[in-house]
RNA sequence: GGUGGAGUGGCCGAGAGGCGAGGCAGCGGCCUGCAAAGCCGCGUACACGGGUUCAAAUCCCGUCUCCACCUCCA
């Protein structure tokens, strides 16, 4: 089986021929640091960590890059007014991200090269493209440096922008452009701009445009070509159609493949900052458990807006849950077999990481394991667990897995609170024993009034903690 | 003005010419002391108007509505 992707740029799914046959290669925008993550942000960190997990179950030898941009504009400014300096600014909010993957169970990329530490990559670059003259040094004396669009004919394939339809009033201050559309690769230092954000060139100091910093990352860590390009799809135009132009201008092939996640919407509209409707990850991971979160963001497809609203949360906290049990009860009766992955689910992960198939293979196997386990079909029964357990591995949603252990004082308080139930459950048991059923109803109300839920199966009584049921 | 995407049953969310993905919620049943969980059954949906076809949610034409990008943005 091969692994299909969708490729923005060629509008159409077609297999992934590595460049190095056996490695992938995937570098992904990531974020600037200058304020928290909410849950639009980390939907890319999601579904890039469901691609690595899969390319990884697949045999391939994965590199992932996803840059820190944290130096900008805005960082400036906020950091500005909170008055604080800026590179005190960026690091809070890129611990802030690193706590968010941390949250949802992503594993961090194999590398994650921050803009600062880059300067003389990017100056390199940008001697190469003003050799070449497709980048020009502002006549004004500003010291910005621009890429020129009009030498670059091949500029605006990727994201099927014509330069000539473009809105006209697009650059509200045009400096010293020869064009409206040419963008920065390099801004000159300004006189009110702290001199830490500046950096020495033989133009005079300035700091990066933000474009220019992947085209050098992706270049120096994966090479002057790689596999697959990636980050929202907001960042096609410009961004992307930006990176491309300067890396291939300037002689690299860049990226094969350009993959970009849809939206988190909030009442039908983009999640962002400016619109104030952000659902902070900090905050969602609060009211919902996260690997639930983590759920709702995997299981619809990855080019598909997804509405946010408690409700949502609510329905992924209740399907999982489902899945849970399953595993719970299975485990208990069949122990722990070994993960297996059906070919229904490889075949949907395997087109265009087609997670909602993928998880009705899933909720399959939860049903035909739990059909097995009623029937008393133990063999069944594990070869389903088995297959939940590998299903729930390549999503990042297996409750075993150690990005989700939160600590080894949690399995001690679990053990306390076991012995402390099992005692409350012998004297229900001691009560039904007597037909008492009025003293039996009690125990197991109080119990649920503490949000555990008791349930009586044929191997005695069992306890779970309720997640988010109507009245808990 | 240009570019891209979307409108699916109570809700979420797939699919993309034929035989109703899946989930959540609801109703009925089995099971249970009663529950819970689990299982079984129940829904005749694809914005609107035309058209093509033996057959259209899926293709074509037109219309409406919404969203995104063209400015920092996952």
């Amino acid at each position: 089986m091969t692994f299909r992707l969708y490729d923005t740029a060629t509008r159409g799914v077609r297999d992934l021929v590595p460049v190095r046959p056996g490695k992938v290669s995937v570098y992904h925008c990531g974020l600037t640091v200058q304020s928290a993550p909410h849950l639009g942000h980390i939907r890319k960190e999601v579904v890039f960590d469901v691609l690595r997990r899969w390319l990884t179950r697949s045999g391939y030898e994965v590199m992932v890059v996803a840059n820190v941009t944290d130096i900008d504009d805005k960082i400036l400014t906020k950091s500005a007014e909170a008055g604080v300096p800026w590179f005190v600014h960026a690091y809070r909010f890129e611990r802030e991200l690193h706590d968010a993957y941390a949250a949802l169970g992503c594993e961090p990329p194999s590398y994650e090269p921050r803009a600062t530490g880059h300067i003389p990559e990017m100056l390199e670059l940008i001697e190469v493209l003003l050799e070449r003259e497709h980048a020009y040094l502002a006549p004004d004396g500003s010291g910005d440096v621009y890429f020129d669009v009009g030498s670059w004919p091949a500029y605006g394939s990727m994201s099927g922008q014509r330069v000539d339809e473009m809105e006209p009033a697009a650059d509200a201050d045009p400096r010293g452009k020869r064009d409206p559309r040419d963008f920065a690769l390099w801004k000159g230092h300004k006189p009110e701009e702290p001199a830490t954000a500046s950096w020495p060139t033989p133009w005079g100091r300035g700091r990066p445009g933000w474009h220019l910093e992947c085209s050098a990352m992706a270049g120096k860590y994966l090479g002057d070509e790689f596999d697959i390009h990636g980050g929202g799809i907001d960042l096609r135009f410009p961004h992307h159609e930006n990176e491309l132009a300067q890396s291939t201008a300037a002689g690299k092939p860049f990226a094969r493949y350009w993959m970009h996640n849809a939206w988190v919407t909030a009442a039908g509209e983009k999640m962002s900052k400016s619109l104030g409707n952000g659902a902070l990850v900090s905050e969602v991971t609060k009211r919902f458990p996260p690997r639930a979160v983590r759920f709702y963001l995997a299981a619809p497809h990855y080019r598909s807006a997804i509405e946010f609203s408690d409700d949502s949360l609510t329905e992924a906290t209740a399907a999982l849950d489902r899945i849970d049990s399953f595993v719970r009860r299975a485990a208990d009766a069949v122990g722990e077999p070994s993960p297996t992955l059906p070919d229904a689910f490889a075949e949907a992960m395997d087109d265009d990481l087609g997670t909602p198939a993928a998880v009705a293979v899933l909720y399959a196997a939860v049903r035909d394991g739990n059909v097995a386990l009623d029937a008393g079909d133990l063999v069944q029964a594990a070869a389903q667990l088995g297959a939940v357990r590998g299903m729930l591995d390549v999503l990042g949603l297996d409750d075993r897995d150690p990005i989700w252990q939160s600590g080894a004082d949690d399995a001690r308080l679990d053990a306390v609170v076991d012995g402390l139930v099992s005692e409350l459950l012998k004297q229900r048991a001691d009560a039904r024993r007597r037909k008492d059923y009025a003293a039996a109803d009690a125990i197991r109300s109080s119990l649920s009034q503490l949000g555990l839920e008791i349930a009586d199966t044929p191997q005695g009584p069992k306890w779970s903690l309720r997640h988010n049921r109507a009245e808990a």
